[in-house]
RNA sequence: GCGCCCGUAGCUCAAUUGGAUAGAGCACCAGACUACGAAUCUGGGGGUUGGAGGUUCGAGUCCUUCCGGGCGCGCCA
């Protein structure tokens, strides 16, 4: 017998079935699903096995589900079974069969709900990756939340996770922050050039004008003196400093991104640079390979349909056969100048990953990026690999109910560091797995940070600290070796029989069902949802007690009766713990 | 113009990936504190799931089309 109690009943389900439609193909048993009861009223459990191996089988759904019926009401687990509606078969379990697996979850401790449907498989998941030209801002927030998550909640999936980083630092923007910071470098160093006059040396024109690279400005003056100037605080050639500012600069970059994502807690195994990447040749390489494979041609694309761009012209191109994979037109991979295009070295990225033993591959992309999925993936197909990608949508942010304008010409983007000021980490983390990934959302600041019932951060939190607060009054009374989690999985939970503690023991079960539909869809936000209806559940309990002190957990005169309660309450605490590890979020022990 | 994402209660969002009578919170109305913390809980009203067709035992979910919002659209990364 499994942990996992749905498992364990959709396996004999599978059995019933196999005795009532004997020969039936592989799969229609794979389309059977034991799924927890919507309406308490049918039951606990509910199956959909006749209804999808009744055309197979060629029976009536009704036949089907009344064999079934038959086959599990004699069941040792199943109180009730029924067959109702078009098919579906309900089953109520006994309470004890419910019970008998609370200590699991005692013994587990927050280990509970792994799961081993990862299989070990290697998954990448790759997230965040910002250009190094700028502190994080919010825009960068979502994607890193839900990457950190999803990665965790793969890993409890069963899967061998690895977290990882694409530095974009190939490319004309890590030329022109090179020049912005060599213009607070010569400030640094006291130059007599102005503003106006720097701007017209610049290829492209100043980008990149915030403050934060006049620390680096004078960092590169402690370090190098005038050395990089003319003698008369002048610009030298770019030749004699570009690349030695270049380095410099994007090193204070990627360690500001560092601590800004230390800040949020994440913390990434790998860092891969693509400049490092395309110098050791594997764009070159990548696209050798395909040429070999016959997937390179040159030659010229089809105007985009409709109103043309002014400077429209045809062009002969290096593309990729990416239409033989799903997309939509085929795509560049050279430009005219000949160096290759950011999707080339992407593809040599991607390439990187798979032969480093990657079998899943996702990549977490803010919307911006939502035209460039279906290329990615067929050159990851191309290669042999498949990929998935998770679009994060944009997130609003809104404080005190007025819309907070993000502009980055106007100086007045968040950063991602003044958001975790205002809100905290924990909030950060939860509020932003509180939507699916691929919805616009507003964050309210003044909602995150709410003391209420509406913020689910919060009312989650409180949950654990109410089973925290038990649990030390619990100490109290028996002694704090009466009430550890070992000794708690070893009390007789008989007296458990109330509706409302067994809807909470039901809810604690149903974690390790969680975390594998969750890690399956690669949606990290349905542990959120998890986490507050199980807190709904236990709140909902405690008050109980609250109208009948006899419900109370704590019953001084009967010592057996409140540590089967007490284990019920030290398992929901172990099952939030369990949930805000996937999410990154770190419990309370007491609010205040 | 084309592609992708989204459209669910007045508002912010769910919906076990195609399952039964579409659910929560906020707001509104009515209740429960001599406390294992009421920062919580109980009850109530509120819906043609943007519109129209289609697929099947069954559609918020899949297909077609239209409307509305967002993102993007050949040498930016």
């Amino acid at each position: 017998m499994t942990d996992n109690i749905y498992a364990e009943m959709r396996s004999r389900v599978l059995d019933a079935l196999q005795a009532a439609a004997p020969d039936l193909p592989a799969e229609v048993g794979a389309r059977v699903e034991v799924t927890a009861a919507k309406d308490p009223a049918h039951g606990d459990m509910a199956t959909n096995a006749a209804m999808v191996a009744a055309k197979a089988a060629r029976r009536k759904p009704a036949e089907l589900a009344a064999q079934i019926v038959s086959a599990l009401a004699t069941d040792p687990l199943v109180a009730e079974a029924a067959a109702a509606g078009p098919g579906f078969v309900n089953l109520r379990l006994k309470p004890e069969s419910w019970r008998a697996l609370l200590p699991d979850v005692l013994r587990s401790g927050e280990a509970y709900g792994e799961s081993t449907v990862g299989q070990g498989g290697r998954a990448n998941v790759e997230y965040v990756s910002a250009n190094p030209t700028g502190p994080m801002h919010i825009g960068h927030c979502r994607g890193a939340v839900v990457g950190d998550a999803l990665a965790n909640l793969l890993a409890k999936g069963g899967y061998d996770v690895t977290k990882e980083f694409y530095i974009n630092d190939a490319g004309a923007q890590v030329t022109a922050l090179a020049w912005a910071a060599y213009w607070r470098y010569l400030q640094a160093i006291g130059s007599p050039i102005d503003e106006a006059e720097f701007t017209e040396e610049v290829p492209g024109g100043l980008q990149y004008r915030g403050d934060y690279l006049i620390p680096v400005g004078q960092a590169l003056a402690e370090t190098y003196g005038k050395s990089l100037a003319e003698p008369d605080g002048g610009i030298a050639a770019p030749h004699l400093w570009l690349d030695t500012v270049r380095d410099f600069t994007l090193e204070r970059m990627m360690e500001s991104i560092r601590e800004d994502l230390a800040a949020l807690g994440v913390r990434q195994d790998v860092f891969t640079s693509e400049r490092a990447l395309a110098a050791a040749g594997a764009t070159d390489a990548v696209i050798e390979r395909l040429r070999a494979a016959d997937l390179i041609y040159e030659g010229t694309l089809e105007p985009p349909k409709g109103k043309l761009p002014d400077d429209w012209e045809p062009r002969q191109q290096t593309l990729f056969r990416a239409t033989l994979f799903g997309d939509d037109v085929d795509r560049p991979l050279r430009k005219s100048d000949g160096s290759n295009t950011y999707f080339a070295n992407d593809i040599a990225y991607h390439a990187d990953k798979i032969a480093r033993g990657f079998e899943v591959l996702i990549d977490v992309w803010g919307a911006d990026h939502g035209g460039y999925v279906s290329r990615m993936k067929s050159a990851v197909k191309a290669l042999g690999g498949n990929l998935d990608v998770v679009l994060c949508q944009i997130v609003h942010v809104l404080k005190d109910g007025e819309p907070v304008r993000m502009s980055k010409r106007a100086g007045t983007f968040i950063t991602l560091r003044d958001l975790l000021d205002e809100v905290g980490r924990d909030a950060v983390r939860f509020t932003m797995l509180t939507r699916k990934s691929d919805a616009q959302m507003e964050f309210d600041i003044a909602a995150a940070v709410a003391q209420t019932r509406e913020n689910p951060v919060f009312y989650v939190q409180y949950a654990h600290a109410r089973c925290r607060s038990v649990l030390r009054a619990a100490a109290e009374m028996f002694g704090a070796d009466a009430v550890s989690d070992s000794a708690l999985a070893d009390v007789r939970l008989a007296s458990l029989e109330n509706e409302a503690e067994l809807a909470v023991i039901r809810r604690l079960l149903s974690w390790p069902r969680m975390v594998e539909a969750a890690a399956l869809a690669r949606e990290p936000h349905r542990i959120a949802f998890f986490l507050y209806d199980l807190a709904a559940d236990f709140h909902m309990l405690w008050n109980r007690g609250r109208d009948d002190a006899a419900l109370r957990f704590l019953q001084p005169e009967n010592r057996d009766e409140t540590l089967a309660r007490v284990a019920l309450v030290a398992a929901t605490a172990v099952v939030i713990r369990s949930g805000l590890a996937v999410m990154g979020v770190t419990p309370v022990e007491e609010m205040r």
